[in-house]
DNA sequence: CACATGTCAGATGCACTGAGATTG
DNA sequence: CCAATCTCAGTGAATCTGACATGT
């Protein structure tokens, strides 16, 4: 069941973990009354700066109409700003506002509080593993990114 | 930024990798025709065999209504099957069919490729600090199913 | 009668397709 | 004139709330 190209290498197990931590990080969206693609717009927004509704297009997975609806929507709650592109004048720039980021940063030290009280409950071997393997899996996720 | 309980331990680095993880995770459903919920629902279905509907409605984040229409849903593609139970009949036992699991398989085996793939371009270094890891990750992705 | 299980009916939020307006 | 960017209008699938039928 290992990879074919590194027989010391479970990817099988590999994925299960990483089906694990999705599953469980699934869950916390439905708490608050923010969709999915809500979140993850803030969040490429908050990651990329101010973008054009097209360059959200390509990175969400929805239309650019639908974009449009979703960004005027965002608008309405104070989440996001619509801005005029000086250079084009075709052009909107989208950007976060502070409300904006403090829902994605609130989720996210959520998130890093569960992580470090779970981390507690392992032992120091174990916790000195994970932390010796974030590097490699940092570079692995930034391999993803090439061929989407 | 490090964890309270664990100084050596960055948790919200662990955070970071879990993050995009799950975001490359998170686009391959768009490929098929196969929403979210539905994957999740044959998911559950498959690890944790046969279910009735209310059972399915705790662990999905979803009204008793909606899991009523998406079973329907998913029995008229063939994915799964009803079953009364014979011990309480109010109750129906939901399970998934071979073409059920086959799309659960088929994905987990995409994935898996793609890990491989992945490691591949890594250092064996990088790919052996992974695999020490591994269990330690798993141990804490069980422990997040206990609060959840 | 009270509770649990599942379904039905109407209302709503979200995304898609197709067409249109403005600027480069 | 053509391409890029965004918006508007109508349609459809998925979910929610509230009411209801059945069985324990």
């Amino acid at each position: 069941m290992a990879g074919h190209r590194s027989p010391d290498f479970d990817a099988a197990e590999l994925n299960s973990v990483v089906e694990e931590f999705t599953r469980s990080n699934i869950r916390l969206p439905a708490r608050d009354k923010h969709s999915f693609t809500t979140l993850s717009v803030l969040h490429t927004l908050t990651r990329e700066g101010p973008m054009r509704l097209t360059a959200l297009t390509a990175t969400e997975q929805i239309t650019q109409p639908a974009v449009t609806q979703l960004v005027t929507r965002l608008e309405r709650e104070g989440l996001v700003e619509r801005r005029p592109d000086p250079d084009d004048r075709r052009a909107v720039l989208v950007r976060v506002t502070d409300a904006g980021a403090e829902v994605i940063h609130g989720r996210r030290q959520e998130r890093v509080r569960r992580f470090s009280q779970l981390a507690g409950r392992l032992t120091p071997e174990e916790r000195h593993a994970i932390s010796a393997a974030l590097p490699a899996l940092a570079r692995m996720a930034a391999l993803m990114d090439d061929r989407p």
